[in-house]
DNA sequence: ATAATGTACAACCAAATGGTTGTACATGAA
DNA sequence: TTCATGTACAACCATTTGGTTGTACATTAT
């Protein structure tokens, strides 16, 4: 998954899938590299779910499935929230640093 | 950078230094492999600047940097962004078949 | 029917990846 | 000092990756 976001070109696929339904042909010519290299790009992205196939005639159309780039935003979202849980941890211990002393009663 | 969070493995360590500091042989004993292994997807982790090293006495500080993890965080929320703006797109030609006749006056 | 286009897939190759072991060195503990 | 711990790094290995070319086949165009 991160894996298939992992290499600048399948990122570029994913833009243009994600702008409009292509062709994996148009998608070939927009790259300089062969077909068939193109291809497997395709297919590493479709394998981890970030893109759908279609056939249409004799052409496979591309579009992009915006579900699982919801997953991997939302994965790096919870990283995100443990950071702050972390901080608001940090925050606790610092505004209570006596919480261990038994009951200090009142005042204090 | 997404390469580096394209491993459970690396993706755990990024979790644990969250949560809190650790040394690099903290890090290795939670994994069933060699501490050379996890030197490696920590270093990995590090070129990505997903996490930051700090010396103390002989051992050497992990901590996870967030700011990265927003970065990556942030592209994948762009993705969707440019989703939403297609399927904006699409509206605004659904809501107006018509606009290429010229006036269709009233009624129709 | 024939040619051109779009795709699939296999075989191959160089380079990167993810792991190992071994060696060296700095620091802390006995 | 001597020993144990934590780290760095090199060398090596198997597998994966990212690319190539070549072949085959279905669909469309002429």
């Amino acid at each position: 998954m991160f894996h298939a976001l992992a290499t600048s070109v399948r990122r570029d696929i994913l833009r243009r899938t994600i702008e409009r339904e292509q062709s994996v042909s148009t998608l070939a010519s927009e790259y300089e590299m062969s077909f068939a290299a193109v291809q497997k790009h395709v297919s590493v992205l479709e394998a981890a779910n970030l893109i759908v196939k279609r056939a249409e005639g004799r052409e496979r159309l591309v579009r992009a499935n915006p579900e699982m780039i919801a997953r991997a935003r939302a994965l790096l979202a919870r990283y995100e929230e443990l950071w702050r849980a972390r901080i608001a941890r940090l925050d606790d211990l610092l505004a209570a640093p006596a919480a261990q002393h038994p009951t200090p009663k009142q005042g204090d």
